[in-house]
DNA sequence: GTCTATATGTTGATAGAC
DNA sequence: GTCTATCAACATATAGAC
C-alpha cells in the first residue's frame, strides 16, 4: 500500500489560510492551487467541486476547535475551564483583528437563506456554544444556556467589531470584561 | 430643470436588498439590473463601476442607522435612550435570523487587510458606537467606553448567531438580557 | 439619458496525454 | 496519480446607436 501523497492536506491549508483572509467566494481554486503548489487541474482528483472544499474546510476547522476546547477540560472548575479558554482569542487577538474569527467568518459568510452550507454555518457555532453550555450550566443551572449564549455572542461580537475597527486593543478590553464577568457569577 | 428619474434610487434600493441576502461579492450587477428594472449596460450611467455601487450603499445604511438613532434622543434619560433601542432589533428580529445584521455582515465581509473598503467597514460600526458611547458615558464616564464597545459587540454577535443558528429566539433572549443589563448600571 | 450588443477577463470544471 | 490544455459559463465593463 503506498504511502498517500500530502497534496490533500497541503490543499485544505492553502484554502483554510485563503479563506480566512478573503472569504470563500473571493477565493478561487486558482488561488488554492498556487498556494499549495498543486497544478489547478489535479484539485480535482482530490475534491469534486469548490463546494467540497468549502465544506471540508469548514469540518477542518469545527474539529480544530473542539480539540482545544477538549483541552481545558482539564480543569476541575467550570468557571476556571471559561477564564482558561479566554487566553485563547486573546494569543491570537492580531490575527482576530486582521481576519475575524475563523469560525464567526465563515458562519456569517455561508448561513445565506438559500445556501447550501447553512448546516456547516451553524455548527461552526454549535461546537462552542455547545461546550460553554455544559460549564455554564454547572454554574448556574437556570441560566445556563442563556449565560452561554451571551458568551459567544460577546466572543463572536468582539471580533467582528475587532476586525471592522482593525483594533486589536478591543480583543483586550472585552477579554478582561468578560472574565471579570464569568468571576463574579 | 428636467426632473431626475428614480433610476439611481432604484439601483441602490436594489444593490441594498440583494446585498444583504446574497452578500457583496456573490451579488452581480445583472441581478441588480434585474431586479431593479435598469438595463444592464445603463447601470454604467449612474456609477462607475461595481465598488462605487458598494460604497454608496455603505454610505446609505451609515445615514439610515444614524436617522434611526437620531430618532430616539428624544428621550432624555440616557438608559431610556438605549432600552428604546433595543426594541429595534426585537422588531426586526426574523430579518436578523435570515439575513444577519445590515451593518455587521457587510462590515466583516468587506474588512478584508487589502480592501478598498477598510475606512468603509469602520464607519459601520462607527456610527453606532459613536452613539452608545455618548449615553453609556453620561451613565458612567469612567466605564463609558468599554461598555458602549460591550453593547455593540453583543449586539453584533447576537445577530451572527441567530443568523448561523437560524433562531429568531436568539434576538429575543439576548436583547431581554440586554435590557436587565443596562437597567441594571 | 437610455438601451442593445459585445468586448474582455476570470472562474469552475473537464478532457485526455502521460 | 499527475499534469497541460482548454472549454463553457459568467462577470465586469465598454462601444456606440438612438
Amino acid at each position: 500500500m503506498p504511502r498517500a501523497s500530502d497534496k490533500r492536506e497541503r490543499l485544505i491549508r492553502s484554502a483554510d489560510h485563503l479563506i480566512l483572509r478573503q472569504g470563500f467566494k473571493q477565493t478561487t481554486l486558482s488561488d488554492i492551487a498556487r498556494d499549495s503548489g498543486v497544478p489547478l487541474g489535479n484539485v480535482y482528483y482530490y475534491f469534486k467541486t469548490k463546494d467540497d472544499i468549502g465544506h471540508t474546510v469548514v469540518r477542518s476547522r469545527v474539529a480544530a476547535m473542539q480539540a482545544l476546547l477538549d483541552r481545558y477540560a482539564i480543569h476541575e472548575d467550570p468557571k476556571r475551564q471559561l477564564i482558561e479558554f479566554l487566553r485563547f482569542p486573546l494569543q491570537i487577538r492580531d490575527d482576530l483583528a486582521r481576519n475575524g474569527c475563523p469560525l464567526g467568518t465563515l458562519a456569517y459568510e455561508l448561513s445565506r437563506p438559500d445556501s447550501q452550507f447553512r448546516e456547516d454555518s451553524r455548527e461552526l457555532l454549535q461546537v462552542v456554544l455547545d461546550w460553554s453550555t455544559t460549564r455554564f450550566e454547572a454554574i448556574d443551572p437556570d441560566q445556563g444556556a442563556d449565560l452561554a449564549l451571551q458568551f459567544v455572542a460577546t466572543l463572536q461580537g468582539m471580533s467582528l467589531v475587532a476586525n471592522a475597527l482593525d483594533d486589536p486593543q478591543v480583543v483586550e478590553r472585552l477579554v478582561e470584561r468578560l472574565r471579570a464577568w464569568i468571576e463574579s457569577l
